[in-house]
DNA sequence: ATTTTACAAATTTTT
DNA sequence: TTTGTAAAAT
């Protein structure tokens, strides 16, 4: 603590309210932070206060997030106000990955192996998919998603499966959902993925509580260690990480949690409000600080939102201002359909880029449901305007990449079953269904695992298996038992190289070369590069921090082959990705493409900001939506409208709402009025006055038994159907640029001379990941583990690019081959 | 056992 | 509209 401080510098960036929060480190404390109100500055300045002016280990300091992304964030900024090294021993990251790391040190403790896995939503729903099957429980009142929310809903609630059928309550629900025996299936489940050695996502927060209550003694190792607990988007905590924060401040009772019950918006995901509203009584006595002030957006936008949020009841009161300018008002765009709603977006979009000279990676453009993506992105492709869609099947997803996965799972934890039954006949190897059941009845009677039953050499004597059969799964079961044998002594690299090739399933898509083929042959090889990759960078890292370590002893740099890597495991590798959600993996694909306009879902717009926000299909059972019948429920609509408002707020200068008045749904035509938020927004921040004749009152044009002279008689019927060419009358408000908003985009894509056409950014995109509209048949192309190649093939619709490399030539995926330009 | 074909169903948000 | 599952044919 000298005269220039640390503890100073890091409270001089702070406003006063945000300065209170930081200084209050000690006890509860709750912090209500308004969107763009410098949330994560507080709690990053609030760790930085902690190691500058205690002699706290950084690594009882425990911070909790919920995405892998606003973790990273936090820590890179925390690195530049503590240092990089102390930054990277602070315990932070999701509530899952942080969970799931104690979880494997105490695992025995639960009966569950050190090595378990973990399943993802669909690896879960898979096995739900199969007891219901055993149970002979038809899947007409037995949906697998059904059950599987039904489930999640109980393990977030903490309520065990036995407890579950013991519930009188709980039960009647399942009755009244005609679904009365999901207790049972709930059960089996549980049994199935213990008998695994495996958790779903819910199991690790379920088995952090359980761990609490099944041991003090190591809860109290654990509770003890962390001094300082940070929460963020305290909202969005569930009743099982309530618990668990709750049992963490057992013994060090500084817990900060932040949050903004404006923007809490999973509820349909077991968030539960209410332990924010609840805290102050939770944790009394507690200080309670607000932060108000918005940074990020226009008085505009803040007060509209503000004013669209003020309809909603249970909140907590404050009052979010914004000290920058008026800013422009709230464009409303009316569109027919959503094909011309997508095209006066995209012209406004040009509009702007023109007039005020923003890039593409000034907008995102929001929207409720994924499959409003489709008009909005085919609309900009036709306009030339480089885009991204955060969101969709991320790359591990793809069945291809979840086959291998399973046997990377299988051979991680030779007792997953599910994952035996994925890989056993992938590719092709003549174990059918019929095969694989008779080997799961013989090992439900030797109560062994599938693959111990594989191994067996007696096979065709304990069970209706043939010869045949038992010969393949033999073979089947010794591949993998052998690669089982080298795991923990070979790295996750090499490994997964081994397991690809022993597999045979690259080799089996590349003897029927298809364009699919070839490219799930590409993807396929691709996850065994991310590998490579993996571990890599886990060696680099233990690296840097072995330099550090020896930098104070003076030691001179160590030559790297003296270097003593610890071994990194296909587990680490597993449990990585298990964590990563869509949105971040696809991030990371195109980490460095920047300049494009962002397409995605409000959800997963949370936590970031825009200059230009456009948000599309503001309408009535869309925005808000509702879908259980027709019914809406007061606090679903409270959700949605909470939903809107943090989409509104993700906005810095201007906002654009749209929507239509004929939609297709599902395939057919739908009326829709315009979204009632529409309304709740007070008019004093509308550029114009919404149209009024376009709700209720009178029929809402009703065109109804008029098949006419059109074949689809939801599509306009004035002459050309909004094609690329006829921008249909533009509305008055948005700078309209007419009629020939197409020449407005130079072709930046298909280079006939050099792909690096406009000056402006030439210089940077030496390495930038190139886009299937940066390529054109004739350039040369880099990529990381086949080199340079050149541009053989094309195929804009699909996405996919072939190269002639050295080695050979590749049909790859554009979004996932990551080619560069070549380095010169 | 695998491929093809036909038909039905279901469409939100995700750590 | 697409997607997935069930039955039928190879």
């Amino acid at each position: 603590m000298a005269d220039h401080s640390p503890s100073e510098a890091i409270l001089r960036n702070l406003d006063p309210q945000q300065k209170a929060a930081v200084l209050q480190t000690e006890g509860p404390v709750l912090v209500i932070a308004g969107a763009g109100s410098g949330k994560t500055r507080v709690l990053t300045s609030r760790i930085a206060y902690i190691l500058a002016t205690t002699d706290t280990d950084p690594a009882s300091i425990l911070a909790l997030t919920f995405t892998k992304k606003a973790a990273n964030e936090m820590k890179e900024r925390i690195a530049t106000m503590v240092g990089r090294k102390r930054a990277a021993r602070l315990t932070m990251g999701t509530f899952h990955s942080v969970f799931a790391r104690i979880l494997r040190q105490y695992a025995h403790l639960l009966g569950y192996p050190s090595t378990f896995t973990i399943y993802d939503t669909s690896d879960s729903q898979n096995l739900i998919k199969r007891i219901i099957k055993e149970k002979n429980l038809g899947d007409k009142e037995y949906k697998p998603k059904a059950v599987q929310s039904r489930i999640s809903d109980a393990k977030n609630n903490l309520i065990s499966p036995q407890a579950y059928v013991n519930n009188p309550a709980v039960m009647d629900t399942d009755r009244s959902k005609k679904m009365p025996r999901t207790g049972e299936i709930y059960l089996a489940y549980q049994k199935a993925l213990r008998e695994n050695g495996v958790m779903d996502f819910d199991d690790i927060l379920v088995n952090m509580a359980l761990l609490a209550r099944v041991s003090p003694d190591a809860w109290r190792e654990i509770a003890s260690r962390f001094r300082y607990i940070m929460v963020d988007e305290y909202q969005d905590t569930n009743y099982a990480q309530y618990k668990i924060v709750r049992a963490l401040t057992l013994f060090h009772k500084n817990l900060c949690v932040v949050g903004d019950d404006s923007q809490s918006i999973y509820a349909f995901r077991g968030a539960n409000i209410q332990n924010i509203f609840n805290f102050r009584s939770d944790y009394a006595p507690c200080k309670v600080f607000r932060i108000e002030h918005n940074y990020r957006s226009t008085k505009v936008i803040v007060e509209a939102a503000n004013s669209l949020i003020e309809h909603n009841e249970g909140r907590i009161p404050k009052e979010c201002f914004s000290t920058g300018e008026g800013g422009e008002k709230i464009n409303i765009i009316k569109a027919f359909n959503e094909m011309e709603e997508a095209v006066l977006v995209t012209q406004s979009i040009q509009a702007r880029i023109r007039t005020s000279f923003a890039a593409y990676s000034d907008f995102a453009i929001l929207y409720r449901t994924n499959s409003q993506s489709r008009a909005i992105e085919e609309s900009l492709r036709r306009s030339n305007i480089p885009n991204v869609i955060l969101s969709g099947t991320s790359f591990y997803d793809r069945t291809e990449v979840k086959d291998m996965l399973s046997y990377f799972r299988l051979v991680v934890n030779p007792s997953d079953n599910e994952a035996f039954r994925r890989s056993v006949n992938r590719p092709a190897r003549g174990i059918g269904d019929t095969t694989v059941a008779a080997l799961d009845e013989a090992a439900r009677s030797l109560g062994v695992t599938l693959l111990e039953a594989a191994s067996r050499e007696d096979l065709p004597s304990v069970s209706s298996i043939k010869n045949a059969g038992a010969l393949k799964l033999n073979s089947f079961a010794s591949m993998i038992r052998s690669l089982v044998s080298i795991r923990d002594t070979v790295d996750a690299d090499d490994l997964a190289r081994l397991i690809s090739s022993k597999s045979g399933m690259v080799v089996a898509y590349k003897m029927e070369p298809t364009m699919e083929n070839l490219s799930r042959a590409a993807n396929v090889e691709e996850l065994v590069s991310s590998v490579v990759d993996f571990v890599a960078k886990r060696h680099a890292e233990y690296f840097e921090q072995m330099q550090s370590q020896s930098d104070s002893s003076s030691s001179s740099t160590l030559p790297s082959e003296a270097v003593q890597y610890p071994h990194v495991g296909l587990s680490d590798f597993l449990e990585d990705i298990a964590l990563l959600s869509s949105a971040e993996s696809k991030e990371e694909e195109n980490a460095d493409s920047d300049n494009k306009v962002k397409l995605m879902t409000v959800h997963s717009a949370k936590g970031l900001e825009f200059p230009y926000v456009y948000i599309m299909g503001m309408e009535d059972g869309l925005f808000p939506s509702y879908l259980p019948g027709g019914g809406i429920q007061q606090n679903d609509l409270e959700e949605e409208r909470r939903l809107f408002y943090v989409a509104l707020t993700r906005a810095e200068k201007a906002v654009e709402l749209s929507y239509c008045t004929h939609r297709l749904r599902n395939g057919n035509p739908e009326t829709p009025s315009p979204s009632r938020f529409l309304r709740e927004i007070s008019p004093r921040f509308l550029v114009s006055p919404l149209p009024r004749d376009d709700w209720g009152s009178d029929s809402p044009s009703r065109r109804s038994p008029s098949p006419s002279p059109f074949s689809k008689p939801w599509q306009r019927p004035s002459s050309s159907p909004s094609g690329p060419s006829s921008p249909s009358p533009v509305r008055p408000s948005a700078p309209a640029c007419a009629s020939t908003g197409k020449k407005l985009v130079p072709k930046a894509s298909l280079p006939s001379s050099s792909s690096s056409s406009s000056s402006s950014s030439a210089s940077s995109s030496s390495g930038r990941i190139l886009g299937v509209y940066d390529l054109s048949v004739g350039m040369s192309v880099e990529h990381k583990s086949f080199g340079r190649g050149v541009v053989t093939a094309l195929d804009m619709g699909k996405q996919m690019v072939s190269v002639k490399f050295p080695v050979g030539e590749k049909t790859l995926m554009v979004a996932f081959a990551k080619l560069r330009l070549p380095q010169d």
